[in-house]
DNA sequence: TTGACATATATAGATTGCCGATATATAATT
DNA sequence: AATTATATATCGGCAATCTATATATGTCAA
């Protein structure tokens, strides 16, 4: 099933953020990552990754820098600063507060849903 | 707090959907439910959802009439048709799906999160 | 070896969802 | 009488995303 792109409005720079506090990684690799954590829920385009990347170096949430790889081919690495930290932090806390609010409709109105807590 | 808009996307169709299966309701209605139900996470605007209403309409996912409430004013009700309630399922699955690709990263990438089954 | 495909980054243009502003009108409150 | 709350409607604009396009290199098969 494929997803309303609309859907993912919002989410993504969290989700950006969220790959890069595990450890630096570059655009191409971010694009793959996300699609086989999500079951190909999430395909990323390129048109929407870079942009995001290059603002969110402007803001100073990343570092870029460039490597070598084995096969000599040139990737520009992104690495998460402290400020990136805090704003994944705020993201992350929006996304549960978003989500669980969407929950408690869908699911009837009813009790707290703090899915955020399962392990 | 102040839920970040962008992070709406896409759901809100899905939520006013939800309120008229339950039942009947005309549009400032509705913003006030929304707000209430969400703990106000959610302050839909009047400029958003008149024409999203409008929208479902033209589609034939919700019928339109007008009461007169006992104060005298006229309000336009909308009422889920079938192919709205259709619609309704499909949404509610996507937004199920996507979720739950959302808290799998966030969280850390581990299990599947069906926080969509608690009651 | 050459053509196709995957890798890798970048930007411009178009679309879409939502909001702010504005307009209109009536009921309730002060 | 003036203000606020109720109630619906539309236009303009912003922001997020996608499509399309551009560029360049590595890999693999014909």
């Amino acid at each position: 099933m494929s997803i309303d792109k609309s859907l993912l409005a919002g989410s993504t720079t969290t989700l950006i953020l969220k790959l890069l506090e595990e450890k630096d990684m570059y655009g191409y690799q971010m694009i793959e990552t996300l699609a086989q954590k999500s079951d190909d829920t999430f395909n990323l385009k390129a048109g929407t990754l870079y942009p995001i990347l290059h603002n969110l170096e402007n803001n100073g949430a990343v570092e870029s820098y460039e490597e070598e790889a084995d096969n000599g081919r040139i990737r520009k690495y992104y690495h998460l600063t402290s400020k990136g930290k805090k704003l994944l932090q705020e993201k992350h806390q929006e996304w549960i507060t978003y989500s669980s609010a969407v929950n408690r409709i869908l699911n009837g109105g009813g009790k707290l849903c703090s899915n955020h807590l399962m392990k």
